[in-house]
Order: C-alpha cells, then sequence, then structure tokens
DNA sequence: AACCAGGACGTGA
DNA sequence: TCACGTCATGGT
C-alpha cells in the first residue's frame, strides 16, 4: 500500500472532507451526517477558502484553540469569540487576556491558549498582509510545528503537509511508518509519496483523520 | 467514571 | 536530544 493509493482509496471512502471548518457557512454546502459535532462550516470538494481576511485570520485562531483539543471544544471558543467581535486581530490584540481567557475556557488551557492568541495577533497585524515563512511561525511562543503548518496549509494555501497524532497512527497502521518518526521525517515521507498539490495536501490530512477517528470507534 | 482530544512548552538528565 | 510533567474543558 504506498501513500498514493491509501489516499485514493480514503478518498473514494469517504470523499472529500471540506477542511479547515469555518464559521458562517451556513447551507453553503449542504451537511455532512457523518462528522459529529458542528458540520455546517465544512465545504467538501471546495478548496476556495479563506476567501476574505477575516476567514484566514479564523483560520489561524482555531489552529491555536484545537491545539489538543477536540474540535466541538475549539469552536464554541471560536464563536464566543466572534460573538464579542473579537475575530479581528486589532481587536483581539486590545482585547485583554482575562476577556479572552473567559471567552475560550470551552477550549481548555484557557490561561495558556489566551497568551497564544494575543501573541498570534500581535504578529498577524506586524505582517500586514504578507504571508509569513514557517520560521516566523515556529518562532512565535505557542506556535509549534503541527500549528504552523496548520496556518501554512489552510489559511494561505502552502504546499506544507500537517502531520498530527491520527497521521503517525494510520500510517503506522498501514505499515508505512513505524510511530516513532520525528515529525520533520514523517512530514518528509508523506510529501515523497504524494502530489505535490495544496488540495491534495488538505485533503489528505483531513482524511487521515477522519479514518483514524472511525478506527477508534471500531468503524 | 476514566480516558482522551486535529500540541506546545519547560525542565532535568 | 529525550523523556516527562504541565496545562484544562467537555465529550464518550
Amino acid at each position: 500500500m504506498t501513500l498514493r493509493a491509501l489516499y485514493r482509496r480514503l478518498l473514494n471512502r469517504y470523499g472529500p472532507q471540506g477542511w479547515w471548518p469555518l464559521l458562517g457557512l451556513h447551507g453553503r454546502h449542504g451537511t455532512n451526517p457523518t462528522k459529529t459535532g458542528s458540520v455546517e462550516g465544512y465545504h467538501p470538494g471546495d478548496y476556495s477558502y479563506p476567501r476574505t481576511d477575516r476567514q484566514r485570520f479564523e483560520i489561524c485562531i482555531g489552529a491555536i484553540l484545537t491545539q489538543n483539543t477536540g474540535w466541538p471544544n475549539a469552536e464554541k471558543a471560536l464563536r464566543n469569540l466572534d460573538g464579542a467581535g473579537l475575530l479581528d486581530a486589532e481587536r483581539m490584540l486590545a482585547a485583554t487576556e482575562e476577556e479572552l481567557r473567559k471567552l475560550i475556557r470551552p477550549a481548555g488551557y484557557y490561561n495558556q491558549k489566551a497568551r497564544k492568541l494575543k501573541a498570534l495577533a500581535a504578529f498577524y497585524i506586524l505582517l500586514g498582509g504578507r504571508t509569513p515563512s514557517r520560521e516566523e511561525l515556529l518562532a512565535l511562543w505557542g506556535v509549534g510545528p503541527e500549528t504552523a503548518d496548520s496556518i501554512l496549509l489552510y489559511a494561505y494555501h502552502l504546499p506544507e503537509f500537517v502531520v498530527d497524532a491520527y497521521t503517525r497512527r494510520v500510517l503506522a497502521a498501514e505499515g508505512l511508518a513505524t510511530g516513532k518518526e520525528t515529525y520533520d521525517e514523517v512530514k518528509a515521507l508523506c510529501v515523497k509519496g504524494l502530489l505535490q498539490d495544496v488540495a491534495v495536501y488538505q485533503e489528505f490530512h483531513a482524511l487521515l483523520v477522519e479514518r483514524a477517528k472511525r478506527q477508534v470507534r471500531k468503524e
């Protein structure tokens, strides 16, 4: 089983996943009843997002909020921020950490994440619309390899493959990895075995997560 | 009622 | 480097 074959098989079985989920897409692409939690934000088969700067920032913030946290919880925090009008870099930076902590509580680690959001908002403003480099993102407090690659791949459409715990688990189960590789090693493995294309990277990562989730639930 | 989630950071060896 | 401990809410 090669990576490309695994990709085709998963895409054939589960269909396009429509990552990264965004707020405010109600009904635009229909719903996906196979997903748990909120489903309106996914846009299967449409790789044109983000379409606005606000959506781009939303993805960056979501990437922080979902660290070691289920998406439904992260999305609650995201909705709270949206309801407070804080899904905006300037406003988020202007908000107090106390206020942020209160709003993002459902996502867990709210002390650390409030600080991370502030750092990211300040950085985002400093960018002034420019696309950040991976090194710049990694230099930020609170942004590690997975979060950096998620931001680059889903918010900025750069071909950076995202590796997470699910990726390692599925690849190990398929005999394509041992599970002991470093982040960069797994990433290199995937890059080597796949067509180097943003849509493929976006889709394959989402499919691996879906596959792992179903496997945990014994299909 | 444990167990864990779409990680990252700090510390000591 | 590497192996742990810490951070925290909510779903299963």
